[in-house]
RNA sequence: GCCGUUGUAGCUCAGGGGUAGAGCACUUCCUUGGUAAGGAAGAGGCCAAGGGUUCAAAUCCCUUCAAUGGCUCCA
């Protein structure tokens, strides 16, 4: 038998027979080695640590830490909650089973059985029993007739829709105990990997993604090669939850809804309403700075501006219904721009006047489906952070970049760091119904985005069919505390409007000229950038931004006066403060604070009165010590003056 | 919009065919206490809404509304 040479991560070259698995390579360097291998990457491509390797190869042992061998761990725990399954429910039938982020699902046709969450116990129970039989994964090619004969006799249709798409010659099957799949593999050794097991979840799923199709029942759920892992993994989840806005918008008072007032519909708090000023005032004043000038729109507008702007047949669905007066309807507004185009054009510009910015926070009113409402998330009325920039074409690379730049200095003041810029493209195949039907302009403003993102710099995504109908854009993907992906911000370029509103501008020669348009909104709208940073901060907002900054607490009703003779300075300095006058001890009042997560307390007793001063506690625990009045307003000046810049 | 689940006090939840329970929050009183929970009493509910079954419904059934986990969709 002929040697190969098998290179592994460190650089290291090692001979083996030909034919040699991942696995025998793992025992050979050692025992404890081998037992932790889940999978192996040959040449980059991942596969069964069983499978023989016949030439020379880079050799990377995946193990669980890895993130692919995650992935095959949950893959094959995906096939043996089948198994199980199939074990518990004889005759289920199944649709697909891949690995997620967080585990893996399996869509399941129970037919006339009715699986419940209280069936989850006996689920898990039967998959650890499974796991402990050891049994092997075992792959096997076959070919393209026998597959489909094999699922034909078993009668799992799914199955055999999903061979009919793939090529005789690339398909295998994975068999562990009883259980046999169709599946592309790769899969870990044995099933006795598998230590631990959480069902998670229930939830229907239509086969394929299509909603015409038949519902499948979605199980989740997650497994573990050790129990404490699993139970590290719920302690996660549980915290994860508490983060959730929801949940913190409630305790602190921050959103709400009612059902008077309608689903999507959320109602901000004072609390809520005053984040609200300070993120109006942050970006007014960086807008101002950056060359923008307000405008204003009122909320509806006629039928006849949204058939111009081109958004009617693209969005209509998403609109409230019309309101009809004298045989005119009126529609809320669902997006600012066609109001900006209009403010545009109601006077004639010059290139002098070029680069033009106007910004608004608009109130938009989009009808989102009832199912995909979530939290302040996905809502129906919307403030955005919205501006329109109308610039020459000489000018769109620079504008493109200054606004890129605002986004990242943005981020950089709220600390967002965990998210993905994705560029996001049209798909030339549905021209003309998802997309305007311009070619050549496609792929000039696409290339110069990208240009755009490569000179600047940044690190991005290119994907297809993500874009908006008038042009390509960058959306900036961000996740919540559950794990849910979402566009926080978007900046966007527009070659179509212009034309439709018959924008111009004079140029230097004399002649009308169409702007290029850019929409932005890196501060998202209220309603989504508020929800962000509930979870962001975990509900501790910083001081610039906290709703209340600091809260005094008299060690007894005797210092009562002196406590609102600060609470008068304060006010004074434009600090939200307020006191806590109940009848009760400090340390409750102070664990009160901490709950309410307010920034600053300030303990006044007999020493502060006496001193003309206040003791100051930063949330969470640090002592900053006695003050003056004058030194603590300078501090928390100079403290928010750091946040912001 | 579709499928599953849920809806009981301001919040978190228990209960469950015979006219409602806890903890926290709230109010009052006692306490005047120095860096994460002092004590006592009190008040608070058409058990989501509507209809049905029943001698009797918060409880069982149906419809609606809302929330929620997904699917589809999206800033």
């Amino acid at each position: 038998m002929s040697e190969i040479k098998i290179t592994l991560p460190d650089g290291s070259v090692k001979q083996y027979q030909s034919g040699t698995s991942a696995l025998q390579i793992a025992q050979s360097i050692s025992e404890g080695l081998a037992r932790n291998i889940i999978a192996a990457k040959v040449n980059g491509k991942v596969v069964d640590a069983t499978l023989p390797v016949n030439m020379d190869a880079d050799l990377v042992l995946l193990k669980w830490e890895d993130k692919e061998g995650k992935n095959t761990f949950w893959h094959s725990s995906a096939h043996l909650l089948a198994e199980a399954l199939e074990a518990l429910y004889p005759g289920v039938k199944f649709g697909i089973g891949p690995a997620i982020d967080a585990g893996f699902y399996y869509d399941i046709d129970f037919g006339d059985h009715k699986f419940t969450s209280e069936d989850f116990g006996k689920l898990e129970n039967k998959m650890l029993e499974l796991a402990k039989n050891d049994s092997k994964y075992e792959r096997k090619e076959v070919s393209k007739s026998d597959a489909i004969q094999y699922f034909t006799e078993k009668g799992d249709p799914y199955k055999i829709e999903l061979l009919q798409d793939l090529n005789d010659g690339e398909i295998t099957f994975y068999s562990q105990g009883n259980f046999t799949d169709l599946c592309r593999g790769p899969h870990i050794p044995a099933t006795s990997f598998i230590k631990a097991v959480k069902i998670t979840s229930l939830a229907g799923a239509y086969w394929r993604g299509n909603e015409k199709n038949k519902q499948l029942t979605r199980i989740y759920g997650i497994t573990f090669p050790k129990k404490s892992e699993l139970d590290a993994h719920l302690l996660m989840m549980e915290e994860a939850k508490k983060r959730d806005h929801r949940v913190l918008g409630k305790d602190l008072e921050i959103f709400c809804f009612d059902d008077d007032v309608g689903p999507g519909l959320p109602l901000w708090l004072p609390k809520g309403a005053a984040i609200i000023e300070r993120l109006e005032e942050f970006a007014k004043k960086t807008e101002k700075e950056a060359g923008y000038v307000r405008v204003k729109s009122p909320h509806i507008a006629k039928e006849s501006m949204y058939i111009k702007s081109g958004h009617l047949p693209y969005y209509q669905d998403s609109m409230f219904p019309p309101m009809e007066l004298d045989g005119t309807k009126y529609y809320l507004k669902a997006m600012n721009c066609p109001h900006h185009h209009k403010i545009f054009d109601a006077t004639p510009k010059s290139y002098k006047d070029l680069p033009v910015r106007y910004a608004e926070y608009g109130t938009c009113y989009r009808y989102e489906q009832s199912g995909e409402l979530f939290g302040l998330m996905r809502v129906r009325s919307l403030t955005m952070n919205d501006a329109h920039i109308y610039c020459t074409k000489a000018q769109f690379e620079q504008e493109f970049k200054a606004v890129n730049n605002l986004y990242l200095k943005y981020f950089k003041v709220f600390g967002i760091d965990k998210y993905v810029m994705r560029f996001s493209k049209h798909d030339p195949k549905k021209l003309g119904q998802k997309y305007i039907n311009s070619p050549e302009l496609w792929k000039e403003t696409e290339d110069m985005v990208r240009n755009v993102l490569i000179s600047a710099g940044i690190p991005y995504v290119e994907v297809e069919d993500e874009a908006a109908f008038y042009g390509p854009k960058i959306d900036i993907q961000i996740w919540s505390a559950i794990g849910r992906e979402f566009t926080l911000a978007t900046n966007q370029v527009d070659f179509a409007q212009a034309e439709r509103f018959d924008l111009s501008f004079i140029n230097e020669k004399s002649e009308k000229e169409r702007p290029l348009i850019l929409h932005r909104a890196p501060l998202s709208t209220h309603e989504r950038f508020i929800g962000f940073l509930l979870e962001h901060y975990a509900g501790k907002f910083p001081l610039w931004l906290a709703p209340e900054q600091l809260i005094i607490l008299p060690i007894s009703e005797k210092y009562q006066e002196y406590a609102e003779k600060v609470l008068n300075v304060l006010k004074k300095h434009d600090i939200r403060a307020l006191i806590d006058d109940r009848s009760e001890k400090t340390g409750k009042k102070i664990r009160d604070a901490e709950m309410k997560k307010l920034p600053l307390m300030l303990i006044v007793g007999e020493k502060e009165q006496a001193e003309n001063t206040v003791s100051v506690r930063k949330q969470g625990g640090e002592d900053l010590g006695t003050m003056s009045l004058e030194s603590l307003t300078d501090w928390i000046n100079k403290e928010i003056e750091t946040q912001l810049n």
